[in-house]
RNA sequence: CGCGGGGUGGAGCAGUCUGGAAGCUCGUUGGGCUCAUAACCCAAAGGUCAUAGGUUCAAAUCCUAUCCCCGCAA
């Protein structure tokens, strides 16, 4: 493909852009968020897409709103032949859709119709999928409800987390994208409708999502730990304190003891054991604010946790 | 100048407010007990208390500056 406009924002679209500046396409330039300002201080950061780009020497634009003033005036002039679109940010109106010859081509990291949205990669993880994958599809007005080109399957594996996922995706959305564009290029990519009634629609995550609610059964807690990790993390609080969750895994599923869920129901050498609506789940690595990332057995040399003692959702 | 916690033998922490012998729980090494052990007992090694100045008879502790790590908020 001749003239790419790429189009995204975090690391996997990051990784996506680089597959692509390997291969024989050609981008001509990059649309991403603008710099926020992020973490402490307030630093105005550039986005994972935006470091890639500069790095070789392609042209940036970051619109705070694709619609604003003079930017479709800049597409126009680029001219693309395609624009290729993962995890932007943004919504395209329809006459950038239309704009280029090629049209607009999304990758999106999930088998669509299913976990259409903001955080496919987390929720195959939290419902216990098997597997999931991602798709390059055409775009349209819909959110990613548009004709599908291919799709590669992915497994998850029994200790996935957010993070290993997100980066098999990664690598897979490339792989894909590439296939796609090289089966649009001959004239075979397939074009095959979504089964709208098989659909389903994802949430965004925020940080209070993490929030840990411990009358739900270990086995889902210890998903949602594995699922939120690095970002947004589970977490809850102890003595006045906030603790994320990093590992854990579950046992005794369907054991009663009729202790409250929340509580610290054994310490071992190597975990804290806490009690859930169904089941304990054994934590194995933590982290106490403003500590690093550490396993329980170190915590637990300084911190005097026992047994008894209670998470809870607030300070 | 967004708010806040922290940097003490290999690890995790206490001690700092109210200056005055470097401590706890582990780990490591050696020895003992035991059928045996990740258990228990005894002993030992190992620290410029982040860095640089300053105050003081005396600083991990008080003052100043710098570096590094982390939580929150966005």
């Amino acid at each position: 493909m001749k003239r790419i406009v790429f189009m995204g924002t975090p690391q996997i679209a990051a990784t996506i852009l680089d597959e692509l500046l390997h291969s024989e396409h050609e981008v001509i330039a990059v649309v991403t968020q603008p710099d926020r300002p992020k973490g402490r201080g307030n630093q105005l950061t550039e986005s994972p897409v935006k470091e890639l780009a500069l790095q070789h020497g392609i042209m940036v634009y970051q619109p705070e709103r694709i619609k604003e003033e003079g930017f479709f005036e800049k597409l126009q002039e680029l001219a693309p032949d395609m624009i290729i679109v993962a995890a932007f940010g943004q919504f395209l109106p329809k006459m950038v859709l239309e704009l280029p010859p090629y049209g607009c081509i999304n990758v999106h990291a999930s088998l669509l119709p299913k976990y259409r949205g903001a955080a496919p990669i987390q929720w195959a993880i939290l419902n216990g999928e098997e597997k999931t994958g991602v798709t390059i599809m055409h775009m349209e007005a819909g959110i990613d409800t548009g004709d599908m080109i291919l799709q590669e399957e992915v497994l998850i594996a029994p200790d996935e987390t957010g993070e290993s996922l997100h980066d098999k995706l990664a690598a897979a959305g490339g792989r894909a994208l590439l296939l796609a564009l090289k089966q649009i290029e001959e004239g075979t990519a397939a074009r095959e409708p979504q089964d709208n009634d098989a659909s389903s629609y994802v949430k965004i995550l925020d940080k209070t999502f993490g929030n840990l609610d411990f009358t739900q059964p270990a086995i889902v807690l210890e998903r949602h730990i594995r699922g939120l990790n690095p970002w947004p993390c589970a977490y809850s609080f102890w003595n006045g304190k906030n603790i994320k969750f990093w590992v854990s895994h579950s046992m005794n599923p369907e054991k009663e003891n009729g202790i409250q869920p929340g509580t610290v129901a054994e310490i071992t050498k190597n975990e804290i054991r806490i009690q859930t609506g169904s089941g304990l789940l054994c934590i194995t690595e933590l982290q106490l604010q403003g500590k690093k990332r550490m396993t329980a057995a170190e915590f637990l040399r300084g911190n005097a946790m026992k047994t008894g003692d209670i998470f809870t959702k607030e300070v």
